[in-house]
DNA sequence: CATGAATGAGAGTTCATTCAT
DNA sequence: CATGAATGAACTCTCATTCAT
């Protein structure tokens, strides 16, 4: 009894996910440069032959988890539902945002990690996802000038450098960041009800 | 006749600022994991055996870069000066840092890079490098105390994550970002004249 | 379909063999420490890079192919048959010895050749080999003091030393050394009917 | 006051042997080709450079080496004295053999590595060394049978295996060898009074 | 769909040797 | 006569990738 084609996508899907896991944990580790494929084979419980059925090669699946990355923290300001409605969700989706940053250090990690890396311009500068910071942008910049700043856009690369800064504090020595007071900070300033 | 100790002394400081000056530059534009001791030497235009006069190994040869950054990093600042004393002189600090930013962006591309990796924690961690943050800290805290403000702690973390941020996000598209908005905004806030 | 777990296993097997036989012809025909993995590869039949899945490094294969020499030169001997039974038996082993360092000149040529260098003095004085000596040792001490010598120890000594000796005459200049003159003086004066 | 032509040849000596020494010492602990060029010149004081000056190549300087162990190997027998005049000129020689191996462990030591190495051949059978060795046969035989001795030459090989399979054991683990067992037992039988 | 033996290019490193000084 | 900076070939070893099974 052969399996259905819907059923072999599910194993695929699996497996695909199972080799992204153990993938990120390594490089989280270690320099991905420095991870060999047979090692993340190993952690994934797979064979290394299995890997290239899954990933082209090496880099697609470095540029794979950049990708992932990106969409899982693009997603966390729930762009798709619109702009920033008022304060209030302004708040919400900071803390969600922050809050990943914390329980997901290891997606982080890699993705600032990855993203310093000059080979991954492309990435970074693919349609898709200059797209998504237009989108973030504009959005911000209508919610920027609800709030009543007078300068938008400064205020948007204020905010932006803040929690890029921090965020990147947070990875490389979470031990001694805090990132509650940047938290807390970006919400006095940007997060006031009118 | 054999050469002069000094001239070997110049010869041997030639020739490393040569390899050191070749290494950054590559760093600069791709992983520095990936960027072989072979592509070094001929980047240097010396012999890939000659590399192992200078530096022990790649692992020593990439520590010293990070150092080297750092000791240059940290000079900007002039801790050695002693404490911020005015306004003024915080002012001409901060302009001082980013106008290294700027025109060293090289510097700032491998030194994020490099300390984005695991492997670099200890370097980061070293004696030498907590003792210069302390100090940096330590006078930070005694400034934003004279400036009046209530949470001088706060507002370090503040500065900090501003200035990480905005360094980081200039070292990977300096194209698209304008160092002076967070710039001016730092002199604005923290910098005022009593 | 994969391979069968017997199939790799056959296929390891004969691979490492290869490996082994290539590697001992080269040796005795050169200083060991000269020989590079590439040329036993190219010798064995197989790539460079396929050394290292059966031997984690040269000094791993060096070692393996001393334990093997001595296992082989030990078992001559048949110390697990018991002491010397009689004087035909002693001859009997004495011949199966000759018989071997004749038929055998690699294998003793590297075992002479791998014991001479200080840094086999571990593998020497491992204490396996160590418990074969004294095996050894006891043994023809009870056979020598069945035989009426006198003196048993001195007798162990003499012998030893004519064994060892003819032997590195033999593998150094096959050619001018006959061996016989060493095997039936040592029959002669040791393998005596009471 | 330029240096004569015999000082030079002087320095030129102390030179040599300074090198000679620093490398024998050095081969004892080490395999001669794992000990460095740079090695032996730091050990002996002088320049890299200089080594060239007296010794061809690496090859050049192992092989003298190896002919002065033999030179200084030989010359113990006196074979320029003449034959074995008597029994007691004969202990004394003996005597004087077992007396070096004690006392010059390091010279048999490297002697014996090297030996045992098939590239060394061509030392072992160049026309100086076989006619030293000739004579030696010649010279044993004729005592032997003066010694009244019916097979000499059986005799001869017979010593010749002893003095060489103890001195093996002797530099292979001397804490463990007592050479005398072997000199006494050659002493007393081939150095008898008539 | 899955395996891991096998490859080969290239990595880091060492070292005998040369030669300008 | 003496130095040691410099070279380049060769070394050990790793690893992304392939492919017979």
């Amino acid at each position: 009894m052969p399996r259905t084609e819907e059923q072999n996508e599910k194993i695929k899907n699996e497996r695909k996910q199972q080799i992204l896991n153990a993938a990120m944990l390594l490089f989280s580790k270690q320099n991905p440069a420095e991870v060999s494929i047979a090692k993340i084979a190993k952690e994934a419980g797979v064979s290394k032959g299995l890997m290239y059925s899954y990933y082209e090669s090496k880099e697609h699946l470095q540029k794979e988890i950049v990708f992932q990355c990106m969409d899982e923290i693009m997603s966390i300001f729930q762009m798709d539902k619109g702009a920033f409605v008022d304060a209030q969700d302004f708040r919400e989706r900071i803390d969600r945002l922050f809050d990943h940053v914390q329980n997901n250090i290891t997606t982080w990690s890699i993705y600032t990690q990855l993203l310093m890396q000059p080979s991954m311009k492309e990435v970074f500068m693919s349609p898709k996802v200059l797209e998504m910071m237009e989108d973030y942008q504009r959005q911000l910049y209508q919610y920027m000038t609800n709030q009543g700043f007078e300068d938008p856009e400064k205020e948007i690369v204020i905010m932006g450098a803040l929690i890029d800064g921090i965020s990147v504090q947070y990875v490389s020595a979470p031990e001694f960041i805090d990132l509650n007071v940047v938290r807390n900070h970006i919400k006095d300033v940007y997060g006031k009800e009118n």
